[in-house]
RNA sequence: GCCGAUGUGGCUCAGUGGUAGAGCACUCGAUUCGUAAUCGAGCGGUCGCGGGUUCAAAUCCCGCCAUCGGCUCCA
């Protein structure tokens, strides 16, 4: 499949990086709310901000708006723009202002207003509507594109994202310069959905989800788990070299492991509920949990025996799988589970060791990122907000571990930003931020620094001057989640996995059946280097043979009839560049081999 | 968990009160074929699950489950 007729690029712009865009999409949504409140009177504006790709506005409705109302939305919104309406600024005193809400009763702009610095602002769509806002805005109606614009969804929302306030209607929008712009968005999006996991996922054949085993509970399918298992092995053999200790672990444990490292009293309602013998055991909260994380078990391996200085930094390692009871709302695809694989590791350290640890820690991760050609993440300094109290731990051990990740983000000149109330309750992270094809963001990898653990499991190592002193612990996954890292990959390549992370790697295509026993002894000599390669059985025509390879997203396909046979050669197909022509069998062999070895192609 | 939408053969979808359909996949037969679909026949569905309205429900109503879009949450 070619990309040869490709239109010509189409620039669009965040609305962050245009002025014209933020006054179109602010006006838009003013146009948009206003339309609302004409066909919906008992509709309240309450806040429609513009966002990087459109807009939305939220309003409490008594009548919920479904995707059929969008449609007469849009009508009325045409309207309001042929009706050329002034788009004017007024400067009004705070007195004039909450005057006038009252006199339209909308008590959202009451608490609105209250939070708003002077100047006091309201924007005016000709004689009709007003609400309070910054700015900027188009001088008139007229100024926007009625074909340029659209609604595209409906969503609920808090007020003021706070889940105890009222459950407010939000409409999404998005407008633009020309309908020309509107068309190239929409394109981008109906191909950024082909990319989709669930749906290429599911295409490929890499996993299922089944209604009797539950939701957010991935099955994987030999393909997939082939997937997996390259990049368990990989990372695996990553590790080894850096001195990592693999351990592996039960997925239940005893309550009372997770009440010592406080992720019962933080994390109880999002754990499955406990395993309890009997009513009193359960009242009691004696029994036992699935395990929502590693560390407590890594921490009992470490604790088993008295360990001296010169055994740090002790790196235990294992792929550990997980279960958390997520919200149902949550659940989607493999990036939000119930069930999920933590290529985690747990690392005890001196205090003296953590810095150059830490480093390292980072090395790793963007050497694997590098591996898998991932470079569209940011780097995350996640601290706590000092205003929540959720954390456990000393001031002290915060700011020194803090300071730390901050340390090692100059060091590495790693591009970062810094996410307040972002930190894990028992430590602060280093997260890499990753996007799907609908710019949602994702966290995979993630490097925590830990004093307080070390603390509440009271762990120990003996230093050189012989005492006994406390190690700091580093928690880190470069994938994160597997599930989730296989759904972001999955988006990242459009399907088309590099050579030696293709579930199948070489197809060959017989154009008769008489050509099979020497596609068979083909497949053998591959499969005996351990490359993974299969024939098509099908019988049919080279054509579809071919249709069905490219369907399913093989890399290599080798075409194999008479011409092949007599020169002991293969016909190479390969998705990337189409053919290539006959290949001695023993230079294709050699090829796919060296592609394993580099992670690369053929 | 909250708001809204959706749920029809393995897959993609049509069917809005009156006998469940198509294409692909699958099976069988014919075709022996060289770089993105050979032809024909056949098999396959408790219309997500449970209840209700009706002479009659895939279709209307209620409850539940799941998926999707958001919100909230994310150790």
């Amino acid at each position: 499949m070619s990309e040869a007729n490709q239109p010509e690029k189409i620039h669009l712009p965040k609305t962050s990086e245009s002025e014209n865009l933020k006054k179109i999409r602010h006006t838009t949504s003013h146009v948009m709310a206003m339309a609302v409140q004409k066909l919906f009177p008992k509709a309240q504006v309450t806040i429609g901000p513009w966002i990087e790709n459109g807009f939305y506005y939220d309003f409490d409705s008594p009548e919920p708006f479904a995707e059929k109302d969008l449609k007469a939305i849009r009508k009325e919104m045409i309207k309001i723009i042929n009706r050329k309406l002034p788009v004017t600024r007024e400067e009004v005193t705070r007195e004039e202002a909450e005057r006038r809400i009252q006199s339209i009763n909308e008590p959202y702009k009451l608490e609105i207003l209250a939070d708003l610095q002077e100047p006091i602002t309201i924007y005016h769509l000709g004689e009709q509507w007003w609400d309070l806002c910054a700015g900027p805005h188009v001088e008139n109606t007229a100024e926007l594109n009625a074909n340029a614009f659209d609604l595209e969804s409906v969503a609920g929302a808090y007020w003021r994202g706070d889940e105890t306030k009222a459950q407010l209607q939000r409409i999404y929008g998005t407008a633009w310069e020309t309908p020309e712009q509107l068309a190239e968005y929409k394109r981008r999006k109906e191909e950024a959905l082909k990319r989709d996991h669930r749906k290429l996922g599911k295409e490929l054949g890499l996993f299922i989800f089944a209604d009797p085993v539950g939701p957010g509970l991935p099955l994987w399918t030999p393909k997939g788990t082939i997937l997996r298992s390259l990049l368990e092995d990989f990372l695996k053999q990553e590790q080894l070299k850096r001195g990592y200790l693999p351990v592996v672990t039960p997925h239940i444990g005893r309550v009372d492991l997770f009440k010592i490292s406080g992720h019962w009293q933080n994390y109880k309602e999002d754990m499955f509920p406990m395993m309890a013998e009997d009513d009193a055991a359960r009242l009691a909260e004696q029994g036992f949990a699935l395990k929502p994380m590693n560390c407590p078990f890594h921490i009992q391996i470490y604790k088993s025996e008295l360990r001296s200085y010169r055994e740090l930094p002790m790196r235990l390692a294992e792929f550990g799988t997980v279960y958390r009871y997520e919200q149902s709302g949550e659940l989607g695809g493999l990036t939000r589970v119930r069930g999920f694989t933590v290529d985690d590791s747990h690392l005890f350290v001196t205090p003296d060791q953590l810095e150059q640890e830490f480093l390292n820690v980072v090395d790793l991760i963007l050497a694997v990122f590098n591996a898998l050609q991932l470079k569209n993440f940011r780097a995350r300094l996640s601290f706590r907000d000092p205003k929540l109290d959720k954390y456990i731990g000393s001031d002290d051990a915060w700011e020194k571990a803090e300071g730390a990740i901050r340390r090692a983000a100059d060091t590495l000149g790693l591009p970062s930003f810094e996410g307040i109330g972002e930190a894990a309750f028992y430590g602060p992270k280093l997260d890499f931020i990753f996007q799907d094809v609908l710019d949602r963001e994702w966290q995979l990898g993630t490097v925590q620094v830990d004093y307080n653990l070390p603390e509440r499991f009271d762990l120990e190592y003996v230093a050189e001057d012989g005492t006994r002193k406390r190690p700091v612990m580093i928690h880190r996954a470069p994938f994160g989640s597997l599930e989730r890292l296989i759904g972001i990959l999955i988006e990242e390549y459009a399907g088309d996995f590099p050579l030696w992370l293709a579930p199948t790697q070489v197809r060959l295509l017989p154009v008769g059946e008489e050509f099979r026993s020497y596609a068979s002894d083909v497949v053998s000599k591959m499969r005996a280097l351990g490359i993974r390669a299969e024939v098509d059985t099908s019988g049919d025509r080279l054509g579809k043979l071919i249709r069905n390879a490219e369907k399913d997203k093989i890399p290599v396909m080798a075409v194999v009839g008479a011409k092949e046979v007599e020169g002991n050669a293969l016909s190479i197909r390969t998705r990337a560049d189409g053919e290539l022509g006959a290949i001695a069998v023993a230079t294709v062999l050699d090829r796919l081999k060296v592609g394993n070895e580099n992670h690369g192609n053929f």
